[in-house]
DNA sequence: TCCGAAGTGTTAACGGCGTTAACCGTAAAC
DNA sequence: GTTTACGGTTAACGCCGTTAACACTTCGGA
């Protein structure tokens, strides 16, 4: 036997499985259609949610959590003691799960979080899929020792940002002086991100879309960047691969 | 007296500047709102539009073009013989515009183009912002004659798409050689696009964002890659400015 | 053990949405 | 001057989020 707590748990669980279920389908996760699917009725959601914007964010939320996992099972395929694989092969099965799950993209990276409710900006400061990117490039750097920028060479505002920050970002454990490092995360991500959806959204030529070349080009300067000039044609070589699938 | 085709085409134009006025101040643009703002009812509206979406897409049409007549004036506060400082104050009144304008800014920059209907996909085609960013990019390098990759070097994929674009472009004035100017357009495109929908979208560190420094960052990287490094402390502090506004 | 309280669901209803069908006066066209 | 197309209406359907009022179950404590 269940108790009261136990039930309620696993009833909000369901609701948030059951409205990934619906976005998967390509239907709207309203609240009335989460809870007909459920064999309820809609105001019985108010029981676990304060309002429709809430499930959303939790969805989003849990969205990000398994989309991680599968950018971290793509990362383990490869050696730990290559980091730079680990690290392609990541951002590689991210740029594919964005592909195959446009709505779900949309849902997690590119919606306002400003204009949306509180307990979104708190989800959002221990997002997932920032913290494991960061993670590896950090692996990446220990590994390379590639050049930082000083702390005192930076905008006073990003210095500020990575040596406090608001968003997803992993940083305890680097010492201040190498906060130069989350400033280059912080580059690398937004040339990453931006390609990626312009993909999705069909901002971009699909036969380019398609190739992937955007993204691979946008990849190869940071390989450079990350000091691994000399590994390139491999890791090239590793990204194209990775593309087309696990 | 107005005729009968002249009246419907005003208040077509009506209907579409409704909406954005609507949006502009922060309420859906419904077609039950647009038509009572305009002294109607809703069904009123399907005489000019086939559906709501249709409506919506005009309206991302028409914000385009008008946004862009910013950026071209920006641009034309600028010397016609300095193309890197109109490019420059091109790309910050496009940053300005796109966080000044946030709802804007996703509909017509990040929404989904794909699933749409077909009106938006035949309007994106000549979508006015694409065609006049390519054309200031093709004016600075006009200028700075900077190195194109030469079409052979190309990934086939994006040979065909700057041979034949399918996405908004005005290259038919560069010649077939010199098409690897459009690469170099996609790709810094991608980069400013990346890290302007990430400030819009609240996914970067507040303080990272008003400060401008990522965007900085990144047009920096382009003026280097344009040839224009002798030029990059004044464009930088050019930039620097007209971030801040006209 | 019984009773109150809390928890979890219901139905009914409000206002808003996109959209369609049926209808109707007016203005253009022949 | 009759006909027809146009541009509007009202009514209605089925969605949506949300609230209020109510009912049933279950738990906790006197």
């Amino acid at each position: 036997m269940s108790s009261r707590a136990e039930k309620r748990e696993q009833t909000f669980a369901e609701i948030v499985r059951t409205s990934r279920t619906l976005l998967a389908e390509g239907e709207d996760p309203s609240l009335r259609a989460v809870a007909a699917r459920m064999g309820l009725t809609a105001p019985a959601l108010y029981r676990y949610v304060a309002n429709h914007q809430e499930l959303v964010d939790l969805v989003a939320f849990e969205i990000d959590r398994d989309a991680t996992d599968g950018f971290r099972a793509a990362a383990d395929r490869h050696a730990a003691d290559d980091p730079a694989a680990r690290l392609v092969a990541a951002i590689a099965a991210f740029r594919r799960w964005a592909l195959d799950h446009p709505r779900e993209f949309a849902l997690v990276f590119a919606n306002p979080v400003a204009e949306s409710s509180c307990i979104r900006r708190e989800l959002v400061t221990v997002a997932s899929s920032g913290h494991f990117l960061t993670g590896l490039v950090h692996d990446v750097w220990v590994r390379q020792d590639f050049p930082l920028p000083p702390p005192e060479s930076l905008d006073p505002a990003v210095l500020e940002a990575v040596t406090d920050p608001l968003l997803p970002a992993d940083v305890d454990h680097i010492a201040q002086v190498d906060r130069g490092l989350v400033w280059i995360y912080m580059r690398s991500w937004a040339s990453l991100y931006g390609v990626v959806t312009l993909e999705v959204f069909g901002h971009l030529d699909p036969r380019v879309r398609d190739s992937g070349a955007l993204f691979v080009d946008v990849m190869a300067f940071w390989i450079d960047e990350f000091g691994l000039g000399d590994d390139r044609e491999r890791l090239v070589a590793l990204m194209q691969a990775e593309l087309r699938g696990p």
